[in-house]
RNA sequence: GCCCCAGUAGCUCAAAGGAUAGAGCGGCGGACUUCUAAUCCGUAGGUUGGGGGUUCGAGUCCCUCCUGGGGUGCCA
């Protein structure tokens, strides 16, 4: 259990022990929240739960901060428990106990994790591109944030399905297949343009070419489907590999088109229909979407017979409620911010409680060369794409950049700073920290030892401010899972992974291993030290989809 | 018009309703014969867009106004 809880559970105890004995009167206690004040003054961890109960016990804060010490059991973990006023409760770490986490941190594999989740079931869907262009910055910073959200799911006991929803039916894809074919008549040197609607990007040209070369001008009486399932299956393969180029890997790639297949777009139609949820205006159906606060009705089947976007999308939401997904994250580029809640009341329609989805919504990528904006149209297929981006910086700047801000800001990628090996590249300097750790263990094993050779060093003889510090940050990873799983912001690892880096060089500096001046058994309990420093950095790294190199 | 997001140091951004609002970049001043300086140390920099309110306590919650971005399809 990470140290905070354990630390909120004493504290619980103690309140409820005051008021056992009288110390304290009753009342319902709210939940104890523990937070690691800025002020090393104010301890390690400290509680404001007293100027919470003040109204409750009708006490003064003070009064009730010193009721709760005096009951509060002594533990192995804490050094000392004191009250500050107005009233909170400071409590600081024992020596002994933090020296300790190097031990904890080298015997396991998941430093951090926590059983949060208890194995239940969730899904994260993101990138759910349509199959007709290769991937976008945008739908890559939502694979990205949505990658992350799963890996930290997965770490605090959550059994998560990563989910692509993949658009294979409809229009776009007939438009795609028309584009194609239009590009392989245009090379068979036919007189035919492509309209304003149709796909412009040279990876249109390249597909018609593979046809010809593959089959040369046999295919011109083949209808349009023909094309669109070929260049549909391609881009589809195309996408997988791009983002697997940056550690993105789904379990599941869900096809809009088995929804009508298996008859779950007509099925959800006609229960909300039954539920009294559509109406028919203009030879449309309609969605009342207003009885659940929206501003106007939604077109669900148009004129035309065909459902719009909209029933699809909720007949699958309908399908992840009832494939028992006890946890839905959803990530949703600048594109569908608006169209998100509409599926929620689409669900809710259909007799679902939606607390289970969460949407998570997040701003543009723009690319920033040489301190200018780059300019692009999707719609002209005139912009940078997921591999041209890689193949320029790379994949672990993609995947640090596109977690380094909160989803509500825009992120400016640079790409000048992407490559930058310096210290102001923030990659760098946390990949740097796991270089410098395997630095040392090069060395040593050079100069003819083993690594077990610190197995049984003496903890106890890290007692540098510097060493303590950083076992501190080390501390903190579970909260950070923690707020990962249940805010679903993705962007706290990469501030973490740069803070833990922060108070990981200065140590370095200072803390010395294999200089002359250092003595043997202070030499075993560094090398411990550096040893779950190169853990921990390869945990957190992996934790962002990063690689941990051993030289750079 | 309506909806969403943002407005915090010169710039880019953090900050579960908690204590004196923090980082990085940029500025200024220092430190390399190194377990890799791809690093470190020091320093300056703020009326958190304006105004009300709730609270013991507000950058954070509520109301209102201003500015910027996105959305507002029978496209997805």
């Amino acid at each position: 259990m990470p140290i905070h809880h354990e630390l909120a559970i004493a504290i619980e105890n103690a309140v409820r022990a005051a008021q056992e004995s009288g110390d304290l009167p009753d009342f319902d206690l709210p939940e104890v929240r523990i937070e690691r004040p800025r002020d090393p003054e104010h301890g390690d961890y400290a509680s404001p739960i007293a100027m919470q109960l003040a109204r409750l016990a009708r006490m003064a804060p003070l009064k009730i901060a010193q009721a709760i010490v005096s009951h509060l059991p002594a533990l192995g973990e804490l050094d000392e428990v004191y009250v500050a006023p107005p009233g909170f409760i400071n409590i600081r770490l024992s020596t002994a106990w933090l020296q300790n986490q190097v031990a904890a941190i080298l015997a396991t594999a998941d430093y951090g994790s926590f059983d949060l989740g208890k194995g239940k079931k969730a899904q994260v869907e993101c990138v759910s591109a349509n199959p007709t262009g290769p991937i976008t910055l945008g739908r890559t910073r939502g694979g990205v944030m949505g990658d992350t959200l799963a890996r930290a799911l997965r770490a605090v006991g959550y059994d998560v399905t990563m989910e692509y929803y993949y658009n294979d039916a409809g229009r776009q894809v007939t438009m795609l297949g028309e584009s194609v074919k239009i590009r392989y008549r245009q090379l068979l040197g036919q007189d035919v343009e492509l309209d304003d609607d149709h796909y412009q990007g040279a990876y249109i040209t390249d597909l018609a070419q593979d046809l010809l070369d593959a089959h040369g001008g046999t295919l011109l009486s083949q209808p349009t489907e023909f094309f669109s399932e070929f260049a549909r299956d391609r881009i589809s393969q195309q996408q997988k590999q791009s983002l697997r180029r940056v550690n993105i890997e789904f379990d599941v790639y869900f096809r809009e088109q088995s929804l009508y297949e298996n008859g779950r777009v007509w099925e959800a139609l006609e229960t909300l229909q039954q539920k009294g949820y559509v109406y028919e205006k203009d030879d449309a159906q309609w969605f009342r979407t207003t009885e659940f606060g929206d501003d106007k009705d939604r077109v669900l089947v148009k004129t035309t017979g065909e459902p719009t976007y909209r029933m699809p999308d909720i007949a699958y939401h309908w399908d992840k409620a009832q494939r028992g997904f006890q946890l839905v994250v959803d990530l949703f580029g600048p594109d569908h911010h608006a169209t998100a809640p509409q599926v929620l009341m689409g669900v809710q329609a259909l007799g679902y409680d939606t607390d289970f989805v969460h949407t998570v919504l997040h701003q543009i990528v723009s690319l920033i060369r040489d301190g200018e904006q780059v300019k692009m149209s999707t719609r002209r297929g005139n912009y940078v794409t997921l591999d041209e981006l890689v193949d320029e910086v790379g994949a672990d700047p993609i995947r640090y950049f596109m977690i380094s801000r909160s989803g509500n800001s825009p992120v400016d990628f640079d790409m000048n700073l992407a490559v930058e090996h310096s210290d102001k590249n923030p990659v760098y300097y946390i990949q740097n920290a796991h270089v410098r750790c395997a630095g040392i263990f090069r060395k040593w094993q050079e100069a003819g030892f083993s690594e077990d050779a610190a197995k049984n060093a003496d903890l106890s003889l890290l007692t540098h401010e510097k060493e303590l510090a950083f076992l501190r940050k080390a501390l903190e990873l579970s909260a950070v899972l923690e707020t990962m799983a249940t805010t679903f912001e993705p962007h706290h690892i990469a501030f973490y992974a740069y803070d833990l880096a922060a108070a990981f060089h200065p140590t370095y500096e200072v803390c010395r291993v294999l200089s002359d001046d250092v003595l043997e058994p202070l030499r075993l309990a560094r090398l411990q030290f550096y040893g779950a420093a190169k853990n921990l950095f390869a945990r957190v790294l992996d934790l962002m989809g990063m690689s941990a190199p051993e030289v750079m």
